[in-house]
DNA sequence: GCAATTGATACTCCAAGAGTATCAATCAGG
DNA sequence: CCTGATTGATACTCTTGGAGTATCAATTGC
C-alpha cells in the first residue's frame, strides 16, 4: 500500500471523474486508471461502480474515502509537528539550574527563549549544586545553568556572563564608604562559603581569593547555596562573597559592597552534552550569545545606585 | 512521502539499528539507511542522532514515531473494514418491503442473513406497495421484496417463492367443509381486492382470478394492503383471497380455505435495481436461492393442520 | 593501538510508475 | 436507429526511483 494511491483514489473519489481528477494531479488519466484499478486489486474490492457512464463510489469506496481524507490529513499534521520540532519552533527543553543562578541573566533569557518560541515547553527544574551536572550526564535535562565549573570531557560549556564579586556583609558590620579599600578588611569576621557544597571547603574559590589577597578568615563556615550563605550574613554569622547580581535577592540585613584590588569575575556558565545537538539547544545557546552581546555585565557600582 | 519511508523509519526507530531493522524489513541495509535519509531531508529533520554508534531518536524521532505508529495501524485497520465490506461481510443493505410481504420467507430470510452476516447493517424498511418501487429506483433501498409486480426495465426480479391463493372469508360464512369445491361459491359475497392498490381495481388480479372462474362478485371493495383486506373480512364486509402463508397473521375471525380449481400461485418476488452489484445484495439473493431450493413452499392444506 | 561493528557512499540494475496512442462502451441528439 | 462525443480501459514505451553489491569511515571495546 502506498499513499500515492490514496492520494489518487481520493482525488476521484471527490471528481468522480478519472479525467478531471488526473487533471487535479497533474498526471494523465491512463496511469490514474491504472493506479485505481491496482488499489482496487490491492484491497480486493470494487471502489467505483462503472457501470454508469457517470462512476460512483461503491459502498467500500465511500468507507475508505473517509479513512483516507482522515489519515492523509493526520500525515501531514504529523509531518508538519515534526518539522516544527525539528526546527526547534516547538517541542521541548529542559533547563537546569543550580540555585544561584536564579540571579543574573538566566530569568531574562527564559523569557526572552519563551517569547520567540512560544510553542517550545520550556522546563526550568531547580538542582543543588551536586545534581545538576548528574543530571545533565543522565540526559534528563539539556541544559545546565550554573555558577560552579561544569568541567567534564562530555559537556561544552559557555559562559552567559562575567560578574564582579562583591562583599556580603551585615549591615552593622558595614563601615561608610562605597566601596571596601581592600578586601582584607573582611579578614576579621568569619567567611561563607558555599560554591562547591560538594567539595571540601578548602578548594573554595571564595576562600582562594582571600588567601591570594593576602589573608586568612579567621574562621570559614560552609553553606549549601548563595541563598542560605546570604541568611547567614543577614544574620550576622560572618561575611561573604556574592555575584554583584545578587542584589535582587538581598535581604534588608546584608549590604553588598565592591571592593578594589584582585577581583576573579565569578562565571555564569551553562553546560551542555557535546552530543546533543537538539536545535532547540542549539537557539537557546544562540539567543544566550546575542543576549551576552547586546547586554555586558553591569558595572558592580549600578547595584549601589 | 511515501508509506514505505514510514515503514522503514518505523523499523528503525524499534531496532534502534539499521543493521537489524533491516533484516526485519527483508531488505539490505544501505537503501534503508538511504531511505531513512530521504525522509529526513523530505521532513527537514533529523530523526537519529548518530553522534554516537548505538543511534538514538531525536525528540523529532521521537514524535514521528508515535504518529506513524498510529498512522499505520489506522490504515491496516481501514484497509481491512474496506476490504470487509467489499466482500460483503461487512457494511449495510437496505431492505424495502410491502406490508403483505411481512408474511412467508421474509423474517426466516432476513434472520438467516443476519446469522450468517452479522456485521451487515441490515436495513429493513417498511414501504406502501407505491412508493416500494420509487425507493428502489432512487437508491434508497438496495431490495425491494413485495407480492407486486416490480416489472420495470431497470430491474431485476427473482420470485422468493410461489404461494398458492386461500379463501379468506368470515366464521359466519365458512360452511363446513376444509376446502371450497369452487372459487364460486365466494361469488354472493363483496370481494376485498387490495393487492394493485395504485392501480385501478378492474386491473386486480384477485379479481381477474374470479372472473376466469367464471363469476363476477356482487361488489369489489378495495384496500389499501393485505392486512386491511384481512381486517375487512374479521368484520363481515366481504371475503378475499390471501397467500396461503397469510395464516400467521390471521385474525380469529377470520378462516382461510384452500379451494379447488385453477390456483395462480402468488409469487413473493425481490427486485434490485440491474446497476446494483453490491456484494451484501449478491449474497443476499444468493441465500434466496439456496433457501428457495431447500424449502419448497409449504402446501396449502399446511396451515389448516 | 587494533580489530570489529555499524552506518554512509558509490555505482549498477531492475521494477514500477508515467506518458502516448488507441480502443470500447455509454449516452445524447438528429 | 444511427452517429458523434465523452469517458474509462488497454497496450506499449520510457524514465524515475528503489534495491542490491562493494566499499569506506567512524566509533568502540579489548
Amino acid at each position: 500500500m502506498e499513499i500515492r494511491r490514496l492520494r489518487y483514489f481520493l482525488a476521484v473519489a471527490e471528481e468522480l471523474h478519472f479525467g478531471r481528477a488526473a487533471a487535479r494531479l497533474d498526471i494523465a488519466q491512463p496511469p490514474l486508471s491504472r493506479q485505481v484499478a491496482l488499489l482496487e486489486s490491492e484491497i480486493g474490492a470494487e471502489l467505483f461502480d462503472r457501470s454508469r457512464s457517470q462512476i460512483r463510489l461503491t459502498q467500500a469506496g465511500s468507507v475508505l474515502r473517509e479513512h483516507a481524507q482522515r489519515l492523509l490529513e493526520q500525515l501531514d499534521e504529523a509531518i508538519e509537528q515534526t518539522r516544527s520540532i525539528g526546527s526547534g519552533r516547538a517541542g521541548r527543553l529542559r533547563v537546569g539550574f543550580s540555585d544561584c543562578a536564579s540571579f543574573g541573566p538566566l530569568p531574562e533569557l527564559t523569557h526572552a527563549y519563551r517569547t520567540r518560541f512560544p510553542d517550545v515547553d520550556l522546563v526550568l527544574t531547580p538542582y543543588g549544586a551536586t545534581t545538576l551536572a548528574r543530571a545533565l550526564i543522565r540526559g534528563e535535562i539539556d541544559l545546565a545553568v550554573s555558577r560552579q565549573s561544569l568541567a567534564d570531557e562530555a559537556f561544552r560549556v559557555e559562559h552567559l556572563c562575567l560578574e564582579p564579586l562583591v562583599a556580603a556583609m551585615p549591615c552593622r558590620f558595614a563601615g561608610e564608604g562605597r566601596q571596601l579599600a581592600s578586601l582584607s578588611l573582611l579578614s576579621d569576621w568569619p567567611l561563607i562559603v558555599y560554591l562547591n557544597p560538594g567539595a571540601g571547603q578548602e578548594n573554595d574559590p571564595i576562600l582562594a581569593l582571600c588567601r591570594s589577597e593576602g589573608f586568612d578568615p579567621v574562621q570559614c563556615i560552609g553553606a549549601p547555596d548563595m541563598r542560605a550563605a546570604l541568611g547567614l550574613v543577614a544574620m550576622g554569622a560572618g561575611v561573604t562573597l556574592v555575584p554583584s547580581s545578587a542584589g535582587a535577592a538581598c535581604l534588608p540585613q546584608v549590604v553588598l559592597r565592591p571592593y578594589a584590588g584582585r577581583n576573579p569575575q565569578v562565571a555564569l556558565s551553562v553546560g551542555v552534552r557535546r552530543d546533543n545537538c537538539a536545535p532547540q539547544v542549539r537557539q537557546f545557546l544562540e539567543l544566550c550569545r546575542r543576549e551576552a552581546r547586546s547586554e555586558p555585565a553591569r558595572p558592580a557600582m549600578a547595584l549601589l545606585a
